[in-house]
DNA sequence: CGTGTTCCACATAAGTGGAACACGGTGCGTTATT
């Protein structure tokens, strides 16, 4: 059967979009294979396809609870029973059954961490794995070094689980990035799809502002002035609810604050209201963003810059993704970065800390294979964060066979240098590109390596753009509602948000 | 660096001015096991 007519028959399209069938051809000859491509383009076809094809079954290795959520749903959806998210929302039971029964399933989702846990590995070699998928895989690059370091062990996973034809999809991967992809998962022979980053319908600006009031103000302004729905990106959570709060006291429109220290409940509230357009505006972290597939959003503002020039791409890359002109604007004091500096210093442990640490091992003749236990005591003396303690048991226990501890440790201080300029760098890189007098367009190709596009009209603030093409047509901003019009949804998210700011 | 909170002096009632200080993002997993 022709490629067109399993499409057909199991998913009820007529054509592929760009880049899929490439996509499934290359992993139907056998071929590993990495994909960017951009974003809406249907990855998930891009296992679910061959998925049917291939005898055996699709391991997807995906980096939060509620993607793999969304996609065991979409596929029950499409009529698929056999298909399991093997993560925490199971109660013990719910899992020893699916254990069990593992190999029923054609589709199994997983997180990095749950595969690593060895009860659930030893499982998972006893099965046919025809495919393994790693789902946004830049987040091996972008996680994997520090933050979740199991996402650096994914190619030990592969190994182990007999080296199965992989496939690692993503949006946005630079080729460095695409490089540390390909090297952890050891799959040197693949093939790549590489599809652009442009996305000309995104128009480009940034403003700088000498003082937080003066972008706080141009802030509600572009609010009132735009066009939505709209994202709001912030680097701090009370920043986040706190602008959340003001705007919605101002009336200016249906908004809600999404950061990672909301209860899991309330972020899949707020994100269903605002893919269903109860809610026009987010003020939102880092937090919020992937697996959202809103199609009209309108714009992009960044109150804070990000991290890095990928993080920027992949979060105004969800606005306008039905074609639609859209705006992203990057309001800029100077002085921001020094937030994000900070950020990146309480991520990875400090020299004095792992010296701290050194000694207490030298003194009591520890193994640095063998920590654990000792979590509690070590934090408390070094004073490490979950984070912190978590990447240096895990560099000790990968690094430290038939070494001694000094030298370790030594290597573990040069490893956090060696990460901090990296991420310094990335910072700088993200301030340059703010600051520069260049197209921005042509500098964002560039930074993937792409050849750079002409691009007519509404570019970018270097080149050109008028702000009128993402006015808001319609006035009042928001039409009042009836009560009984509300639904259950909006009236529960009402009444947290009331709760939230009783408990301030 | 900027913001928000706390606390104190001032002064004699309730609240202001301001110094000192803390804080800042991203997410799996989390018992007893097939």
């Amino acid at each position: 059967m022709k490629l067109e007519e399993i499409l057909k028959e199991r998913f009820g399209y007529s054509n592929f979009r760009s880049g899929q069938k490439e996509v499934i051809s290359s992993l139907l000859a056998g071929k590993n294979t990495l994909a960017m491509l951009p974003t809406g383009t249907g990855k998930s076809l891009c296992y679910q396809l061959p998925g049917y094809m291939l005898e055996g079954q699709v391991l997807i290795v995906s980096p939060l609870l509620s993607l793999m959520q969304d996609q065991v749903d979409q596929l029950k959806v499409n009529g698929e029973k056999s298909v399991i998210a093997i993560n925490s929302f199971l109660s013990f039971d719910e899992k020893l059954t699916a254990m069990k029964q593992l190999s029923r399933f054609k589709f199994i989702f997983i997180s990095p961490e749950m595969m690593l846990t060895e009860q659930v590995l030893a499982r998972l070699k006893s099965l046919k794995i025809a495919l393994f998928v790693i789902d946004e895989a830049h987040c091996i690059s972008q996680w994997g070094h520090d933050f979740r370091p199991d996402y650096l062990k994914l190619g030990y996973v592969r190994k182990q689980l007999q080296n199965p034809l992989t496939i690692a999809l993503t949006a946005t991967a630079t080729s460095e990035v695409r490089g540390d992809i390909i090297r952890t998962l050891s799959i040197q022979e693949s093939e790549q799809i590489i599809y652009s980053v442009n996305r000309p319908n995104i128009t480009m600006a940034v403003e700088h502002f000498h003082h937080y009031r003066e972008k706080r103000d141009r802030l509600i302004q572009l609010v009132t002035k735009l066009e939505g729905p709209g994202i709001i990106y912030f680097s701090s959570k009370k920043m986040a609810e706190q602008m959340a709060a003001d705007l919605r006291l101002q009336g200016i429109g249906n908004v809600m604050p999404y950061h990672g220290g909301l209860e899991q409940e309330t972020r899949m509230l707020i994100q269903q209201q605002f893919l269903h357009g109860q809610l026009d505006l987010i003020c939102a972290t880092s937090a919020f963003g992937m697996g959202i597939n809103k199609e009209n959003i309108r714009y992009v503002i960044h109150f804070h810059m990000p991290m890095q020039f990928e993080s920027y791409v992949q979060e105004i890359g969800r606005a306008g993704r039905d074609g639609q002109p859209s705006i992203a604007f990057m309001l800029y004091t100077s002085g921001d970065e020094t937030l994000q500096h900070q950020l990146i210093e309480g991520e990875l442990p400090d020299e004095p800390q792992i010296t701290l640490l050194e000694n207490w091992l030298q003194e009591h003749k520890t193994n640095p294979q063998n920590l654990a236990g000792l979590e509690e005591e070590l934090s408390l003396i070094c004073g490490f964060n979950e984070i912190q303690l978590r990447l240096t048991f895990d560099y000790l226990k990968n690094y430290s066979l038939g070494k001694n501890i000094s030298s370790v440790c030594d290597e573990f201080k040069l490893y956090i240098k060696k990460r901090l300029e990296s991420k310094r760098r990335k910072i700088e890189e993200m301030v340059r590109w703010i600051s520069s007098e260049k197209c921005r367009r042509i500098q964002l190709l560039e930074y993937f390596e792409e050849m750079p596009k002409i691009q007519n009209s509404d570019c970018c603030d270097h080149c050109g753009f008028s702000i009128t093409t993402f006015e808001r047509t319609n006035f009042p901003l928001h039409k009042q509602r009836d009560n009984e019009e509300q639904s259950w949804k909006e009236r529960l998210a009402e009444i947290l948000l009331r709760k939230r700011e009783e408990e301030r």
